[in-house]
DNA sequence: CTATAATTACTGTTTAAGCAGTAATTATAT
DNA sequence: ATATAATTACTGCTTAAACAGTAATTATAG
């Protein structure tokens, strides 16, 4: 049980994938089309990144989000 | 299977649960903590909403994200 | 070791997101 | 039906996020 933040997650996701993958920051951010300045705030875990730039960014390493309802069988309506 | 964005996959999302908990859209924002054009906007499928305001709507709703790693046995890592 | 390359970290400027205020719409009552 | 309340939709202003450029750091080579 871990008691770090969402954002911290999301930086130490961000940078193993990026890791594994082999690409820079640099490289990452072409690649996701959006600016490298963005790249190292997602693996600071700065919490105002806009969505749509997180969402390329996991995009482009192929990560996948997914929305868990507290209600049973919501997930998918 | 969809083709509608993630965008507006969170947008249906936000509406339902909200209704569902009986909140006006004012009501979810003084209770996220955001402003209530935020709630708006979400429920209208902008992009460009920052991630923590994302989070503290979630957080409100009591609807949880998740990561899914393309390398197996990843996710929890 | 020093030099060079590559990568990461930082900074100032421009632009657009978040907010409060207001208008429009919808619901409820009489 | 009209009036009132409640909710949703819209707008302009202020502030901060995204970007490009630069500095600092780290890695690689000779």
């Amino acid at each position: 049980m871990s008691d770090e933040t969402f954002y911290q997650q999301l930086a130490r996701f961000i940078l193993n994938h990026r890791k594994i993958s082999g690409l820079s920051q640099l490289q990452l951010a072409e690649l996701a089309g959006v600016g490298k300045t963005v790249i190292y705030d997602l693996e600071h875990a700065k919490p105002s990144v806009q969505l749509d730039t997180v969402v390329k960014v996991l995009h482009a390493l192929n990560i996948k989000i997914q929305l868990h309802s507290p209600i049973e069988g919501f997930d998918d309506v």
